[in-house]
DNA sequence: ATATGATAAAATGTCGACATTATTGCTCTG
DNA sequence: CAGAGCAATAATGTCGACATTTTATCATAT
């Protein structure tokens, strides 16, 4: 008997995982404010699972350091710092220079021709960033993806991503506007072609030295920024 | 009232948190062999607690790629590889050299002083290697755990941790004698010795390099080992 | 004899219930 | 009126039970 998206949608996956996807998308989103503590008889409501899902989403997404916990008193969304913001953001530059240095060592055609399909994308959608910021946020991360998988490292992607997620944590808490500014916003773009002109170059130290660079602008753009001011209490 | 030991740690901590250490450390040194099918039924005899927190534990092994889970199919031991055990010593490499390299340029007296600290402790274990390997590991690793800490980023310590946790996964299935080799063993104190040389000169580049390679060269001592034969099934 | 299909057994994933612990509100005392 | 102590309330963490799905067994037919 074939059976209806909703219901394959739902035997696909077990709950948890659909959960996990649910849950860290409020988190990282901002649905769910940083320290706020996870009562379950919310979350029950709200994604319409039981206890046992629901702590085994919690339970990854604790490894992932979304959430923390405090034996009997529950989960709690994990706070942000403006300590750890900083970190997050210089250590992924220093991976994504990592990735950058290797890619450029193993690359090949098939790697270069993918960083120009997805900077195609990127390019075209420049007029559209305000229109719709996610669809651009996808692309943005596409073309940079593109440019990583060359280091041709599983391990090391995995921890790009992570460490992206925590990111983009800290980037939509605070940066959504500053990101459509237009000033800013062509700088980046610019970024984005001398880093490809780099690149097809083979040009490594340059390279890592543009990436870093344009890692660790948001950063500095947050840390002079109003919302620091609510991560200090 | 005063609590019995035993008692105290069960209520520190809840159970999933529990299992899930006595569980990471049956999977990596092998009690649990890779792919082996985890039966709730064994669990349970096992670690003496009930589903719930069994899947907890197993939600957490999952993100760290410990295990695997299908639908409806229950979990499994993360299966290994050829490919996947060089892929995580060679980032491992790269994650450590960037450690040093950052702890070079942030490093300050205290560092350096653990550093010899540690090396000390280290010494002073070489003739009882045979005796003790766990303690000796502990030592080894705790030796280079203060040289990377001087990164002074406790995100990439952790990124690191993982990586040290997943390799040594491979380490415990395969190396376990080979470590035991004085041949091998002595020329590993003296790349040691060298690594400090260069890290109190704050010879980064060199530095560097003498860690990749001291990382490089158990997997390249795998790769034309016994073990690999059985992984090719 | 092999393959196929139905039946039985086992295992998973989820929920509600229960015991334990934390938190809140209230009373009583100084 | 403030603060400590105690009762009541609420929330967590764990277990057993149930429905669903997978896996194993076995009879039957070609």
């Amino acid at each position: 008997m074939i059976k209806s998206p909703v219901e394959a949608d739902n035997n696909r996956n077990n709950s948890a995982l659909i959960v996990v996807g649910e849950l860290k998308q409020d988190i990282l989103n901002g649905y769910f404010q940083p320290g706020e503590k996870l009562k379950m008889t919310r979350l029950k409501e709200r994604y319409q699972v039981g206890v046992s899902p629901l702590r085994e989403a919690l339970s990854q997404l604790l490894i992932e350091q979304l959430v923390v916990v405090e034996n009997q008193r529950g989960f709690k969304v994990h706070p942000v710092s403006r300590e750890e913001m900083l970190d997050i953001y210089a250590t992924r530059a220093e991976i994504e220079a990592l990735c950058i240095g290797l890619a450029i060592e193993k690359g090949d055609d098939e790697w270069e021709a993918g960083i120009m399909a997805a900077a195609h994308k990127m390019r075209k959608f420049g007029d559209l960033v305000e229109k719709d910021p996610q669809e651009w946020e996808r692309r943005h991360q596409a073309f940079h993806t593109s440019i990583a998988i060359g280091c041709d490292s599983p391990t090391l992607m995995q921890v790009r991503r992570s460490l992206y997620e925590k990111a983009s944590r800290y980037r939509n808490l605070w940066l959504n506007k500053n990101m459509a500014e237009s000033t800013v916003f062509d700088a980046n773009q610019k970024e984005h072609e001398s880093l490809i002109e780099a690149l097809l170059e083979r040009a490594s130290i340059n390279a890592r030295e543009l990436i870093r660079e344009h890692l660790l602008s948001p950063s500095r753009a947050l840390e002079t920024s109003q919302g620091l001011t609510t991560l200090d209490r």
